[in-house]
DNA sequence: ATAAATTAGTTAGCATTCTAATTTATTTCA
DNA sequence: TGAAATAAATTAGAATGCTAACTAATTTAT
């Protein structure tokens, strides 16, 4: 269990923590925040943000699918999704369908206009991906991706059950 | 040069680009979102933010110095350092002090209280590193900064630098 | 069959972080 | 010396994403 009241430390607290420039967060913080602003410089001129980028990238893959669908394909909370979804539907990206088979359910659908932009917005973010890994190896390409996903495997297992072992 | 405008590719754009799930932007965001969240779930019983943490992991390795040294060394832009001291102000974990010498800096200084806060939440993040990593051997994890890192260098050219030389 | 639980989506309010433009202070150099 | 450039901090406005609390629809279980 993780992040109960700890008893006071004897060494210095210094000892207890890596490096800030060397903690796995601060450095999935820059990268994360890097591909942002770099993505951001070629998809703006087509007005699409970079927050929006991410869930055309998915419905590119996977079209029509529900609102909640497309928050765990992404990773997004779906409070976020809706906001986004607002949004795309506002610039004519996408359009929401409700059936009678299940009347909570809302599909999502790309406009003809959203498809077209992936013949423009997926070769941009082709190059930004090369040249983020640039002078990098298949092998360590795959490394740092297989690495970056224990990490969040072994974060999410912690989430479970966290809520309730910390009181507020 | 990056991001031109693309010429019209002949193959499916999805050629174009990774699985979105394997793109290392989007991994570095969940890899920072489950660092934020669970960081948040350790500190905030204290009254300290996953944001101000960052700022004070800085301050508890080097007291004293300019809004800007601040800045560049965690990676944030100015206003970002502004908006985060004033709440840092606020719950008296810091001191702004302004000299004679060049009355344009602010030096910023911990309060004695967010000195002994060290010791209580150094800890956590400390565990928190090791949850992230567990499972993993010492070289996996210096693997996993060093590619990340490499990417960040990569995507530092191209962006003009906010985060320069990342001391090793 | 209906009360309870679950699922899908939403709203409200907040934290973090950014870019662009502004203010004030200092330095440079013609 | 004094105008122009640079530097440090700030303000304004926005994007992204969160949690908590809610409504409404459907499923489960008594």
């Amino acid at each position: 269990m993780i992040l109960t009241e700890p008893t006071q430390p004897l060494r210095h607290p210094a000892e207890y923590y890596t490096d800030p420039e060397n903690s796995i967060g601060y450095l999935a913080r820059i990268v994360f925040r890097s591909f942002s602003r770099i993505l951001e410089r070629g998809t703006m001129v087509h007005d699409v943000s970079a927050g929006q980028w991410r869930f055309l990238r998915q419905l590119w893959r996977e079209d029509g699918i529900t609102q909640r669908e497309l928050s765990e394909r992404i990773g997004m909370r779906e409070p976020t999704t809706v906001v986004a979804l607002k949004g795309l539907e506002k610039s004519g990206l996408i359009i929401r369908k409700k059936t009678d088979e299940d009347r909570r359910k809302t599909f999502i659908y790309l406009t003809p206009h959203a498809k077209k932009l992936e013949w423009i917005l997926a070769p941009i973010n082709a190059e930004l991906h090369e040249v983020a890994t640039r002078g990098m190896s298949d092998e360590e390409v795959e490394t740092l991706q297989v690495l970056m996903r224990r990490v969040i495997d072994n974060l999410a297992e912690d989430s479970e059950g966290l809520v309730k072992d910390i009181p507020a």
